[in-house]
DNA sequence: GAATAAATTGTTTTT
DNA sequence: CAATTTATTC
């Protein structure tokens, strides 16, 4: 073990049996105690294949699995966050509860689609409230609650609770006929599952004789009640959380599990882990003092003896486009004094602050990536491509039928399909049946849909027979999409031809590395996959919201758009409850190691106007007694009124940045001798840049060293970049 | 039925 | 502003 462990965290290690949770405050080590606990249960004998621990992202899951593997040689242990464990209980014995096994996983954005789908044929109820029907019902699926139950439940205080109990049944059935399951049913099955197979559960309880959960406080009610009846088995338990670090109570986390743990398991130890090994003690101060004005919350002061005592930077901005900039700046110098870029994290609160410093990063040739926002498997293309392999797995999946029973176009217009699913729904069929079988449909439906039908009949039986990859690549051939894409004259169109290759790739990767797994286990894949699961090794900044950052740390962190109205988000100052907005300010300062940058605007152009808002109360709150909070430049720009803005001209915006003593000299921020021809790269240029791929140049302005090319991707919009830089990234293609 | 033009609406956060 | 939905025209 360790030697490293303080007394508390060996403790927590060594105590193996019953059930224990563990307080851990940020960077307390909580991950290392995790696994040193896992190790060790295996060096006295535990076999791996007896342990479970369930994390919060795949990611996390991952990299436990690895540390272990390095520490103790063996990968038998089975970590994965809870959506995983239980997709995969379900696709073993989910028949046992009327579900066929191939099932498909639908994402928010299905779930989104089959309720407006439903909504046309129910107009009595308002279409506009989609948003909150779906909100009830993911929030009655957590309670564990059927349609007439959580009926029961608002009928008093909700004067939708008709509709919505009637949305949430009709939502349900559909559900069940396209042999679907969404995000909130892979918890809630297995509960269901458990509750009505003992024989299935007792399985489980046999093996999993040792569970652990990390973030416990970010944890639903489902996830709590499979956690403890896994657990109740073996008795053996090992939660560990932080309340300070819940941000996810809008998704259903619920601090009970954290109050309940000691009720339920009886006899249940609890451990304090407070001294923090990451951030320096003024980082460290400040989330102390801004969490202490949270009311609801136990009192605990984390505290570090790593030294650095001028460790934060307030800088106020001007202009949305000023703090961009700064940033960019403050990255420059950081890497110039030694930092490398992956130690650097930009931290937002929403995923549509970053563009701007996406923006600015291209113009200083800083390599970044974002994270959080669109996601690869989330593009329109993509979902289009899989909706063939969704209903080739599962073809009562009527969702991805029809989502692509007109893409590429093949002419069945809106009147032809709604025919066809009037048709299913009369029959109480899926629409896959009612397309096949042609009863009930008029002479001219059923002849315009002959072609369709004979693709999806030719895509069926390719997937009983083809490994993968062939399968991927007979979809795109025998859809039409692949002819569609090619042939288009889209300048987008040429892009998506990429990432639906790219899409290939992936699936030749997938069977690559999981020969014996077959396609429909790559859906699976791709339905549970987040983003920062992909962070790799790469050498970028980090751009990401601060709920996709929690549980990283970066030696380096910025955390922008500090102002009342954004951080703390509008809708938090209304409801006026703040307090999960300060947690998650909380979670954002203690992600800090080193160095901790805090910046705000006091102007933002949002919803085309620009706006002005008052600093974040969050910055105050973090200033408190100490000095540690060092304002650099409170005297911002003067005159204008503060009324600066690019976009209208950037020319402006331009000189303006001049004025400001803290931005950068362009000749300082760019390297010294390119020897590079700038005047290649005029308008219309057709360049191939390494990251962005194929784009042509819009605009150029400046000459030599200073030239700026705007350069326009297919489907990534138009970027601004200084060639001094990025021209060893770009290559001419035709001019 | 499909291509264009006009109007509208929206921003948290994600497994 | 940009993305999506709705209206209009062919």
């Amino acid at each position: 073990m360790d030697p490293k462990l303080n007394p508390q965290q060996k403790q927590a290690v060594m105590d193996t049996e019953g059930a224990i949770l563990v307080i851990a405050g940020a960077g307390s080590g909580k991950t290392r105690v995790l696994t040193e606990r896992i190790c060790h249960l295996i060096e006295i004998g535990v076999s791996p294949y007896n342990i479970l621990a369930l994390t919060f992202t795949n990611k996390a899951a991952d990299e436990m699995k690895e540390r272990i593997e390095r520490s103790i040689g063996t990968s038998q242990v089975w970590t994965s966050t809870f959506h995983s464990l239980c997709a995969r209980i379900l696709r073993i014995d989910i028949d046992k509860i009327g579900y066929s096994k191939d099932f498909t996983i639908y994402t928010e954005q299905e779930s989104d689609r089959v309720i407006k789908r439903l909504l046309m044929n129910m107009p009595s109820l308002d279409p506009k409230k989609k948003g909150e029907y779906l909100w009830h019902i993911s929030h009655a699926k957590t309670l564990a609650l059927s349609p007439d139950e959580y009926w029961e439940e608002i009928k008093n205080d909700d004067s939708d609770a008709d509709d919505i109990r009637k949305i949430y049944s009709q939502y349900e059935e559909e559900l069940k006929r396209c042999n679907s399951l969404d995000f909130d049913d892979l918890l809630l099955k297995t509960v269901q599952l458990f509750e009505t197979c003992p024989e299935v559960l007792a399985k489980y309880q046999r093996r999993f004789l040792y569970v652990h959960v990390d973030e416990f406080q970010d944890t639903n009610r489902l996830q709590y009640k499979i956690m403890k009846l896994i657990a109740q088995g073996s008795g053996n338990v090992f939660a560990v959380g932080d309340e300070d670090q819940s941000i996810y109570s809008w998704r259903g986390a619920d601090i009970r599990n954290i109050l309940d743990f000691e009720r339920d398991f009886k006899g249940a130890k609890v451990y304090k882990l407070e001294q923090n090994y990451r951030s320096t003690t003024s980082i460290l101060n400040a989330a102390n003092r801004v969490i202490k004005n949270n009311t609801a919350r136990k009192d605990k002061t984390l505290w570090s003896d790593i030294a650095g005592s001028d460790s934060i930077e307030y800088y106020e901005a001007y202009s949305d486009c000023d703090e961009a900039e700064q940033v960019a700046k403050t990255v420059v110098t950081l890497v110039k004094g030694g930092s490398t870029y992956r130690d650097i994290a930009v931290l937002v609160r929403a995923n549509s602050l970053t563009r701007l410093f996406e923006e600015e990063f291209n113009l200083n040739g800083i390599p970044y990536k974002v994270f959080g926002g669109f996601r690869f498997f989330e593009r329109k293309e993509i979902k289009d491509a899989l909706a063939y392999v969704r209903f080739a797995i599962n073809p009562a999946d009527s969702d991805s039928l029809l989502r692509v029973i007109n893409y590429p176009r093949r002419g069945l217009g809106e009147s032809t399909v709604n025919e066809l699913i009037s048709s299913a729904a009369r029959q109480g069929i899926s629409v896959y049946d009612a397309l096949m079988s042609g009863a009930q449909l008029s002479a001219g439906a059923a002849r315009k849909l002959e072609p369709f039908k004979s693709i999806v009949c030719d895509i069926i039986s390719a997937s009983a027979s083809m490994k993968p990859t062939e399968f991927m690549q007979y979809v795109l051939r025998r859809s039409g999409i692949e002819t569609f894409l090619s042939t288009s004259t889209d300048i987008e169109d040429a892009s998506r031809l990429d990432n639906v290759q790219e899409l290939v790739n992936a699936v030749s990767q997938f069977e690559k590395d999981n020969p014996t797994l077959g396609i429909s286990d790559f859906l699976q894949s791709v339905a549970l996959v987040s983003d920062v699961d992909e962070m790799d090794d790469q050498n970028y900044v980090s751009i990401a919201t601060v709920h996709a950052v929690k549980g990283l740390e970066f030696e380096n962190v910025f955390i922008v758009g500090l102002e009342e109205g954004i951080f703390p988000t509008q809708r938090a100052i209304v409801s006026g409850d703040i307090e999960e907005e300060r947690r998650l300010m909380y979670v954002a300062i203690t992600r800090a190691k080193r160095k901790l940058f805090v910046l705000n605007s006091r102007s933002r152009y949002r919803f085309g106007k620009t706006e002005y808002m008052p600093k974040s109360r969050f910055v105050g709150e973090m200033s408190g007694i100490k000095q540690s909070v060092r304002y650099t430049n409170s005297g911002y720009a003067q005159g204008n009124g503060g009324r600066i803005r690019l976009g209208a001209n950037a020319a402006g915006a331009g000189s303006v940045m001049k004025n400001n003593p803290f931005a950068p000299k362009k000749s300082e921020v760019k390297s010294a001798d390119s020897g590079i021809d700038f005047s290649k790269f005029v308008k219309n240029t057709v360049v191939a840049h390494t990251k962005f791929g194929q784009g042509i140049i819009v605009e150029t302005s400046g000459e030599g060293e200073d030239k700026i090319a705007a350069i326009a991707f297919k489907g990534l919009g138009v970027k601004r970049f200084a060639l001094a830089i990025a021209a060893p990234y770009l290559t001419i293609i035709e001019n």
